[in-house]
DNA sequence: CATATAATTGACCCAAGGTCAATGACTTAA
DNA sequence: TTAAGTCATTGACCTTGGGTCAATTATATG
């Protein structure tokens, strides 16, 4: 990585940094691009330079700390499928209380957002990595944890669909309960049921 | 209701009704306000007589179809507790369908911006009546149904969470599943499991 | 009929997202 | 070393569209 390379690196840490430090306190709609290039020491046609929307950076914003939880999962292949689902989820949850609600508010208005076509190389719209849930539940299959025949497209949707419930309703409701009691709940309750008829005996 | 408060009345059903067919049309963020007041035939100025920010007219557009499950259920009072939450949730994501994404999706943005106030009379956020979910659970407990612990509160907020989350993931997924086998494979899977430890048995 | 009230209008304002030609620092190849 | 090429940076400028408001018109009231 040459000189240039490094410089550009920089100033697209630099803005991240910024605006996750203005939106985390402020809200995103509050804030507008010019705040953002202020506090981070560039012009604000730079944004654009890394940037197609003032709406992007939230991703780039999310991606860091969710990221590290398909780490996480790399180093728990031996174990059995509950607990890693059931790691996945706390540790998405507790992402999403680190993140803040204006922060996952605005994310999750993003992703809802039919302009929003993301600007990473992947072409990911999720932050979070959900081919690693797939795989965790086509492991299991291979394993013979699960039933051959287990639907995982349809059960990798449901956690999915729990998950961005908890966080779309934890933001609505202002942050009025806890997300790592609630997705604890789902765990002990729920989970379990929802493999069962896909579980080897 | 005089002359002067039914043409009220009726300009404002223009402008929902002209809204309504263009942003499920075309999408919320492609239309702007002189879009509908021209469909609807009235001036730009008129739409702000009756919608503070253009973002609210959304939630009056999907009142309509929600506030009929509340009657519903009301009729439904002598039945068991699964069969009235059933109920609830298969009609809940009936409306959503019904409405279709590009309503849904701004919706759930709408609840999701922090600038929202709703300018409703009740100032009722949710389009959906919360509150009739709990009056289900409260009398379910005075019938002894339910255990007289039961957290009400928390087993509102689960299954409102639930039925968010599903419609979240289906505006995400471009309407990629059915919303009625959705709801359907959750009602019959995980509901009693919720309820069980409440359960009288 | 005069006065009060409420709905309607559309020209206008303006914040802020986004553009782009010019600049200059850095890279590359001869 | 140097000249050509590349690319991040800049900030004045453009544009869009949400939102305002004084004037007007229609209706209600006494």
């Amino acid at each position: 990585m040459n000189k240039r390379q490094l410089a550009a690196q920089n100033t697209k840490r630099k803005l991240i940094t910024a605006a996750l430090e203005l939106i985390k306190e402020n809200g995103f709609d509050i804030i507008n691009v010019e705040d953002i290039t202020r506090k981070a020491g560039v012009a604000k046609g730079t944004f654009y330079t890394y940037f197609k929307r003032k709406e992007d950076i939230v991703l780039d914003i999310s991606r860091v700390p969710f990221s590290e939880i398909v780490d996480e999962l790399l180093l728990m292949e031996s174990m059995e499928i509950t607990k890693k689902l059931t790691h996945y989820c706390k540790r998405f949850m507790e992402c999403v209380e680190s993140c803040g609600i204006n922060i996952c508010r605005q994310w999750t208005r993003d992703v809802l957002d039919p302009n929003h076509v993301p600007n990473n190389k992947d072409g990911q719209k999720w932050n979070f990595d959900v081919e690693m849930l797939k795989t965790i539940l086509e492991n299991a299959v291979m394993d013979n944890e699960l039933k051959p025949d287990t639907p995982i497209e349809l059960l990798t949707h449901v956690i999915i669909c729990e998950l961005y419930g908890m966080m779309t309703c934890w933001c609505m409701s202002d942050g009025k309960f806890e997300p790592l009691d609630w997705v604890e709940r789902f765990c002990d309750v729920q989970l379990e049921k929802i493999l069962e008829q896909f579980t080897v005996k």
